[in-house]
DNA sequence: CCTGGTACCTACTCGCGAGTAAGACTACTG
DNA sequence: CAGTAGTCTTACTCGCGAGTAGGTACCAGG
């Protein structure tokens, strides 16, 4: 990119997208610190000055990019969930909706989760605020359905956790790009709802199609 | 440190003992990139000069550092598993082993998975291989204890999962240090052995002692 | 055709941090 | 009490990258 002397003359909402997305994959592709605003302008396909003119420092770039991403997400999210069905069903289709996002924005989540969780500050923040949305929501469900009574700290812990194991798959996922998200997103059904202690004895979990 | 003038003489070895305790210290509070050699020599007490002495450049001594900490938790689980047991109480003696390690050497496990994990290139390498002999070790456990013969991909599939769970929860735990270890562990281990199903029905998984 | 305003540029400053040159201090060995 | 091997230092060089100063091209409306 770059290679010509003057870019075209855009208004301004254009240009940021624009620069948006190219942070997105310079971040993405190289971390933080190690992404230089150079690279980034050079990929945006303008000059330095323009991202500061438009975008401010290189941290308020950074944490523009994860706020853009992390709502991005949870829409797709809520847009893929279905309420009023069984636990098992709701868990089921949220978890086609994470792992399809991720599956189509490797980028995103790799400076969504990869990048933000290890810088510090002020990053982290919008990073855990989203997740505790997710886990609120997974408790909830939890509890729902839950017959004996847990107690709130339990099931908030437990959701915690399947998060965390969901984040943590989808950044395996990125090593082993060849599996299709809906095998991934099933494998991980299976092990949460099921657990191994069944499928040790081949009771495996179907997807409502199949009942 | 290094408000004194010149350090104690004291044998080569027992220096790159301190420089890489006050190294693995400092990538796990800054990370790699913001980390400088300056802030290491400080903190180890000596100057900069002693760091590339010994330990090389920059990269060679993180390095160097993932494979030191790399081989002190992979001893600390293998200390800990009791082979010649029941599956579970295999995986929980392994569970166990794993947060306590975690929960005694948290600096170790930042630079050993939050940091090496988000630099490319080499260092991802010792982190890869440390993780696929741990899943390896997982995949046996299960295809052992399995009744119905499911395929060595399934069991590698789901034995990465859980992995990646206990990495990802080990990494949520970073952020709520007042959890005891084996609180941590035992919730993992009634998540995937049990799974939300068997949960919610009150059915739990209790450590052998109390069978 | 001028006049402003907005998009856009080249060409810098400047500090920070990786890596090094050159030598000084200490301890053991004969 | 040399000589020498290994420890440790001060005081640099040098490139890279964040951020900026001071413009130039382009499009309105008068």
């Amino acid at each position: 990119m770059r290679t010509e002397g003057r870019a075209k003359r855009l208004p301004r909402a254009v240009r940021e997208r624009q620069i948006m997305d190219a942070a997105v994959d310079v971040f993405s592709r190289l971390g933080f610190h190690a992404a230089s605003m150079d690279e980034i302008s050079e990929v945006a396909g303008i000059s330095k000055p323009m991202l500061y003119a438009y975008l401010g420092s290189k941290e308020e770039l950074f944490a523009t990019c994860i706020r853009r991403e992390a709502t991005r997400m949870m829409e797709a999210i809520a847009t893929g969930v279905e309420p009023d069905q069984e636990p098992d069903v709701q868990l089921w289709s949220g978890l086609r909706a994470f792992f399809g996002f991720v599956g189509e924005n490797r980028a995103s989540w790799m400076v969504l989760h990869r990048q933000a969780s290890t810088q510090g500050g002020p990053f982290a923040v919008e990073l855990t605020d989203m997740r505790s949305r997710a886990v609120s929501l997974v408790a909830a469900l939890l509890t729902q359905s839950t017959k004996a009574p847990a107690t709130k700290l339990e099931a908030e812990s437990l959701a915690a956790a399947l998060v965390g194991a969901g984040e943590s798959l989808a950044e395996w996922w990125l090593d082993h790009p060849e599996e299709p998200a809906g095998v991934v997103a099933a494998r991980l059904m299976n092990l949460v709802w099921m657990g191994f202690g069944d499928l040790v004895d081949g009771n495996v979990w179907h997807p409502p199609s199949r009942r």
